[in-house]
RNA sequence: GGGCGCUUAGCUCAGCUGGGAGAGCAUCUGCCUUACAAGCAGAGGGUCAUAGGUUCGAGCCCUAUAGUGCCCACCA
């Protein structure tokens, strides 16, 4: 039943019909089956601002690696997909589409008119990106697609923000947060990012009150002066002690302030002296906090100067700051410019310079949740791979702040705060009310809404059904493994390990593996702006989503960044091209219709070989993949199937096809079950090529998707087979060399001599050569005089293999390339008896270590004791 | 200022618990050997950043140095 294939795998022909295969029989799909172990993954959600990029495309193939092995293995595997909503990024995503097409902004609509169009795009963006994930091949399980604002989520965000507040770990207050003025929202830490600025030191002169004398303050900051209600000195320093108490005229405003001593100010740093604003600097309001100070806050929302600034009310904060350094230098009060570079805080998603300013937010405490937190992680119940990441948590926890959580933004989840216009009560609920339960009064809801990171800190198990007690959170939570890059550990990995920990008391993944960043092929970040992005699809539509699964786990290693270019798509795609050459060359082949496990009695030493191989390959897959070592596993299967398989089992069995007895059939039995076999270990990796091909030959059972994942199979562990195969493989090695370098053409057969003590090991692979090297007959011999004159040799451990060649051996050269060969060899007799004389090594080192220098030594000294005799004879 | 990586062939990177340096691409030579030229058979190319140390033995462990990258941090 031979079955003609076409000569190149064409992926367009395949990936798309295979995967609504897949999803018509409800494969991804798992529910909760008690019988099995839970193997759970939640995705991290791709935000709904647009498409996925090469980041998101790496970090869906390992999970699909991981879930697919895990579901062939016999697990209850689950993974979870879904979309965030992404607060900031989208709401800014849809007001720039706004502007752009329409010329409105967000005011001109309406609130929820506004809203309606966000919606639009998540619809539009959330299913493009549903597909995209569904073209790469990932086996989600769509049934249990979450959103982070669906009804599920909303109710979970509402019940914990309720029960966070009611345990007072949700509080609102009037702090210092980070404000983006371009946003126009307040900022958590983590999405400040900080970068050096070439800016300026401007010392300014602040006149002392009923004196001629003033104190020489320096500030990078000039505007923010407005705002100054004192001015700093350290307690402890000599030159401005005198000056504690004091006041202050304060330029340009007039206003008095006092001098007053804080162990914050660095004596050694500027003049000593700092101004202190506490509404616009985070130490200023600490310090204002300690000495009583006045909060004046001189900017408006979006970085203008307010009503605070008299003459300069309006102006932009670096206009402004321009003018009053223009206005106290024609006043003499600035005594110079000094270049400074300092770090400036941007926003993270629009990049604009936040201002630090005082503002009523909610706040989510973070000491007592922090705690527990930290301690999970030092007590490995959550385990980062690598290891070093934990460090990084660590260090992050153990000095995190309280989060900023409100947003004053539309797109989110609106915060459940209602505020009584009468009495005004503040009251947090879970369900929407209109009344005050205090007084009976009209209320309204806080007009704000929440960090998108709030929900998707919820995600692990909001996404199966918390606050329900739902038989699938009681299943699959805790979730198994988290994917995802170094870049948001801080924003989210942590963030969900503490709420894991306070709703549903328990962490909520055991193992978090983190990779790296994909970047182009100079090394620099994937960027929109430098236009060096590399679109997943258009790669999986020039050379197939396998390809580029492939590409993407190798040569990658846990926690690295790795670099994309399209050269290894080409290769990747090379090596399916060749797997599925190597398959159609099998089927062609076949006569049998049913592949069974090989019978050990009735193998060839080929056949024996390449199953002890394939089953090392085995454990050491499934332990690569165990240890997340995606990168070492993918290039075992390379190595296995392009150079073991293709290139020696398939050549070796080649001419067992002519035959008409068993050992045809046997060696067509062997090829199907190895060849099925290390389809299914190459699987989670290349989904498709894998089914398309297992599908062709025997087989039993549905889909290679949910055919059981290959075990170590003691039977097939032959280390003597291997041995011999080795040695025939060496030989056959040295005698293409040997030709090779004599320059004689494949096209010109001689006969083979070997001469060997050891004939049977030959006996058995005494065909191989007339097919590998390109002998025209085969004699084995003990006695080296039946060998014709002027013959080529290649030594080998067993024994020698002899080429006469005639006329086309150069003697010269190949005295020249024996030479070679007993200078090799010399070398290494000589660095093996240099270890096997040295008593360290004999006494301290391993036995099997010696042993095994042992045996290379005498292999070497019988290789040169051949090389020498032919030198001999040559000459 | 702290913390964490990286430095291995011309390029991009692997190298698991220390036991004779690997792959892909590129280069060179020869092959249409009928599964595959997206291929086959060969070859060349590395003081594993530097200097010490531990060890019988170090790319791997320890210390220092240099270069490079990232993260964190309230020095105005």
């Amino acid at each position: 039943m031979a079955k003609e294939l076409p000569k190149t795998y064409d992926p367009k022909q395949v990936e798309k019909r295979i995967y609504k295969e897949w999803c018509d029989k409800g494969y991804f799909h798992a529910e909760v089956d008690k019988d099995k172990k839970p193997f759970t993954i939640v995705i991290p959600p791709p935000n709904v601002t647009g498409q996925l990029h090469m980041g998101h495309a790496l970090d869906e193939t390992f999970q699909d690696i991981i879930i697919r092995t895990k579901r062939m293995q016999g697990y209850n595997a689950l993974w979870i997909p879904g979309t965030d909503h992404a607060g900031i990024a989208t709401q800014i995503k849809v007001e720039e589409d706004l502007r752009v097409n329409e010329g409105l902004t967000r005011y001109d609509l309406g609130r929820d008119e506004f809203l309606k169009r966000v919606w639009a795009w998540k619809e539009k963006f959330g299913d493009r990106i549903i597909n995209q994930l569904k073209t790469l091949g990932c086996s989600c399980d769509w049934d249990r697609e979450r959103f982070t604002m669906d009804e599920g989520c909303s109710k979970a965000v509402r019940e914990v923000f309720v029960n966070l507040y009611e345990k007072g770990l949700i509080y609102q207050g009037s702090r210092i947060i980070n404000w983006c003025p371009s946003c126009a929202t307040a900022l958590s830490d983590a999405e400040v990012e900080y970068a050096e600025q070439d800016g300026f030191f401007w010392h300014i002169k602040y006149p002392i009150k009923d004196s001629d004398g003033y104190v020489e303050i320096a500030t990078t900051r000039p505007e923010t002066l407005l705002g100054d209600t004192a001015v700093a000195v350290n307690p402890d320093d000599e030159r401005y002690k005198d000056l504690v108490g004091k006041t202050l005229i304060l330029p340009l405003v007039g206003r008095e302030i006092p001098v007053i001593a804080d162990d914050y100010v660095d004596k050694e740093f500027g003049t000593g002296c700092v101004k202190i604003t506490p509404a616009h600097d985070p130490n200023d309001f600490e310090v204002g906090l300690r000495h009583n100070l006045e909060q004046i806050k001189v900017l408006n929302d979006d970085a203008t100067i307010n009503s605070y600034g008299g003459k300069y009310e309006g102006m932009d904060r670096y206009e402004a700051r321009k003018a009053m350094v223009a206005d106290l230098e024609a006043e003499g009060l600035l005594v110079k410019v000094v270049p400074h570079t300092h770090n400036v805080g941007q926003c993270y998603r629009c990049g604009t310079t936040v201002e630090p300013i005082t503002s009523k937010q909610w706040f989510v405490k973070m000491q007592p949740l922090a705690e527990p937190a930290l301690q999970a992680v030092l007590d490995g119940k959550t385990r980062f791979i690598p290891e070093r990441f934990s460090k990084t948590y660590t260090h992050w926890m153990e000095n995190v702040h309280d989060w900023c959580i409100s947003r004053q933004l539309w797109w989110g989840h609106r915060i459940p705060a209602f505020y009584c216009e009468d009495c005004h009560e503040t009251t947090v609920s879970k369900e929407d009310i209109t009344v005050c339960p205090k007084c009976g009064g009209k209320v309204k809801q806080d007009p704000d809404v929440l960090d998108t990171w709030f929900s998707s800190a919820l995600w692990p198990f909001s996404t199966l059904g918390w606050p329900e007690k739902t038989e699938e959170l009681q299943h699959f939570y805790p979730t198994s493994v988290l994917v995802t890059g170094y870049d948001i550990i801080f924003f989210w990995v942590s963030r969900m390990i503490f709420s894991g920990l306070e709703h549903m008391g328990e962490v909520p993944f055991k193992d978090v593996y983190i990779h790296g960043l994909v970047r182009d092929s100079q090394g620099r970040k994937m960027s929109k702006s430098l236009g060096n992005g590399i679109d997943p699809l258009e790669v999986i539509d020039q050379y197939g989503a396998d390809a580029l699964r492939f590409t993407l786990a190798s040569g990658n290693s846990p926690g690295n960044d790795m670099r994309f270019y399209m050269e290894r798509v080409e290769a990747s795609r090379n090596f399916a091209n060749k797997i599925w050459n190597a398959s159609r060359f099998v089927m062609m082949n076949l006569s049998i219709d049913k592949c069974e496990t090989p019978d050990i009695e009735k193998l060839n030493i080929e056949d024996k070989w390449i199953l002890h191989e394939y089953n090392e390959l085995v454990k050491e897959v499934t332990d690569n993949l165990e240890k997340y070592e995606m990168g070492v596993a993918v290039s075992k299967l390379y190595d296995f199937i392009w150079d073991k398989f293709c290139d020696w089992y398939i050549e070796l069995v080649k001419p067992r096809f002519n035959q008409s007895d068993d050992s045809n059939l046997v060696a067509q039995n062997t090829l199907v079950y190895v060849l099925s076999n290390t389809l299914k270990l190459l699987h989670p990796f290349m989904p498709f090529i894998t089914e398309e091909i297992w599908q062709a030959l025997p087989h039993e059972g549905e889909s290679i998707m949910i055919s059981a994942y290959p075990v170590y199979n003691n039977e097939f562990k032959n280390e003597s087979a291997c041995e011999n195969m080795t040695l025939i493989m060496d030989s056959i090695k040295g005698i293409r060399n040997a030709r090779n370098e004599m320059n004689v053409p494949p096209s010109k057969k001689a006969t083979l001599y070997i001469v060997t003590s050891k004939a049977d090991i030959f006996e058995a692979g005494k065909a191989f050569y007339t097919k590998l090297a390109s002998a025209s007959e085969v004699i084995i011999s003990s006695d080296k005089n039946a060998v014709p004159e002027n013959a080529v040799s290649v030594a080998s451990p067993a024994g020698e293999l002899l080429l006469p060649m005639d006329e086309l051996v150069n003697k010269e050269k190949e005295l020249e390339r024996l030479e070679k060969e007993k200078k090799r060899l010399e070398g290494e007799i000589k660095r093996v008896d240099g270890k096997l004389s040295n008593k360290g090594f004999t006494e301290k080192a391993p036995a099997n270590v010696v042993e095994e220098e042992r045996k290379k030594g005498e292999k070497y000294k019988a290789m040169l004791a051949t090389v020498l005799e032919s030198i001999e004879k040559l000459k």
